[in-house]
Parts: C-alpha cells; sequence; structure tokens
DNA sequence: CAGCATCCAAAAGGATACTG
DNA sequence: CAGTATCCTTTTGGATGCTG
C-alpha cells in the first residue's frame, strides 16, 4: 500500500510526515481516505450501526469493501466492532475514542466539500467550455 | 470514477449528501482524497511550487501521476496553472480562493493523522498479537 | 522544463456463490 | 445476519520514450 521510493532524504522533514512515502503516516492517510474509509467513520459519527445498516447507507459499496474497509480500520484502532452472541448473530461498529476524534476534522471537511461542490461543477463546466 | 447505482432512492437525505453515489459531491470527495490530490493540495498550501518542485516534495509520485491529478483538480477550480513563456517554460501551480479555504480543514486532517498515528501504529500491533 | 502517449503490471473492486 | 471465498473486470499507476 506505501510507495517504497529509494531516493528519499534519510530524514526528510516537511509540512507533514505524510510527504514521505516511507513515514507510516502515509499509511494511516491512505487507510481513512480510501475509497470508502472517509463515508464509513462519517456514518459512524452519528453512533453505532450495524453492517447491514452501513451497507445500506453507503451508496455503491459492495459487501466486500465494506467488510474489507471495516477489517482495516478496526486493525487501526479507529472503530471497534461488537458481536452479540444471538442467532442471527447482531454486529455493530462504532467508533473508539480515538475514531470520534478523528471525525471532528473529517466532519469539517465533508462540510466543505457539500458547501462549495456547485463552485466546483460550476469551475468544471467553465473549464469545459474553454477547451472545447 | 462514480459508481452508479440504480437502487438509490430517488431523492435521498442523509448526513452528507456524500454517501449518495449519484451526487456530485461524491466525485468532487474522490478528486480530493485521491491517492495524491491531498498531498498536492497541502503542499500548494505554502504557496505557489513548479511541476519539478512539486514532483521532488512529494515522495513517491510518477511524473504521470502528477500531472493526471494535477489537471482533474485544476479542472476543479481549485487549483490555477500559471505559465510563463519562456524557454524552457516555466509553469507554476497555486491554489485559487475556493482550494485555498479547502486547505484549512485539510490542515486540521493532517495534523491529526501527525498527532494520533503512534496510537494508530500501537493499536495494529496490539490487534495483530491478538489475532497470533 | 513540463509535459503527453503508449504499454504493461499490479491492485482495487464488483458479482456471485457459499457458510456459520 | 454477517460475513468469506473465488473469479473476473476495471482501474490505477509505473516505466519508458518522445515532443515543444
Amino acid at each position: 500500500m506505501v510507495v517504497r521510493s529509494q531516493v528519499q532524504p534519510p530524514a526528510w522533514q516537511g509540512i507533514s510526515d505524510a510527504f514521505n512515502s516511507e513515514c507510516p503516516a502515509r499509511e494511516v492517510l491512505d487507510h481513512i481516505t480510501s475509497r470508502w474509509g472517509m463515508l464509513i467513520l462519517t456514518a459512524l459519527g452519528g453512533g453505532p450501526l450495524r453492517f447491514s445498516e452501513l451497507h445500506g447507507i453507503i451508496g455503491g459499496i459492495s459487501e466486500k469493501m465494506l467488510s474489507q474497509t471495516l477489517r482495516t480500520l478496526v486493525r487501526d484502532g479507529l472503530i471497534a466492532r461488537t458481536v452479540e452472541p444471538s442467532t442471527p448473530p447482531r454486529v455493530s461498529y462504532e467508533l473508539t475514542a480515538l475514531g470520534q476524534g478523528l471525525t471532528e476534522s473529517l466532519h469539517l471537511f465533508l462540510d466543505w466539500i457539500r458547501r462549495h461542490t456547485p463552485e466546483v461543477m460550476a469551475a468544471q463546466h467553465s473549464h469545459d467550455r474553454q477547451n472545447r
């Protein structure tokens, strides 16, 4: 998942460590900003949800990718998985304290997107007219 | 780039429109959180940079992906491309007003990652020991 | 320098079928 | 219900070579 570039200087210091492809922060960034990671984390911001609820809320995700992304995020300590041993089994996912802190900055980011998507669409159309 | 799922209800209303795979906000989200988009936008937060400077700063990116991602972000109106007609040509990229606003929430997000990467790594190792 | 075009390898991701 | 396993398609992305 992390690109290993051999030509990096040994102790690169920049605006963010994530610029360094060797840094573990880059892996964390990749997990969170993966195609479905951000949507899953944001969905759980409203409280615990079960597998099928997540599947219903997030449009277009396959069961495979939901389960796969959840596993990664659970391993990262951002999401907790709870199993109620019943039949049928009830499995719910919720943000850990760590994940909770993350989603606060995440919400600001998604809010920005929601508010400014019209401007971006306008820019796209304007750009497409230029290059016709 | 956007997944077209036909079973979405016509007027889905959720926490964020990005949950709807039909919504243009999802495309904007994908562009920004694409593998290199976030790093490029953050790098430009410090001021205008030329193509080769970006290539040097962002570890592991190929010229192809840099150029491709830049084109998308320019089309989205987040980045401006300026050409000085000289030989050799000097092309510089900088954030537009729109892109500037975005990077503010982006910085909060990357800051969180930088501060909490150690906790995530600890969680990963703890999780790996559990499932050994 | 700042790229685009082409080709190819690798990874991501979807559909389907199946399990406890 | 909550997944896993398999297969297969699509997408991503790197390497290389070429251009104004």
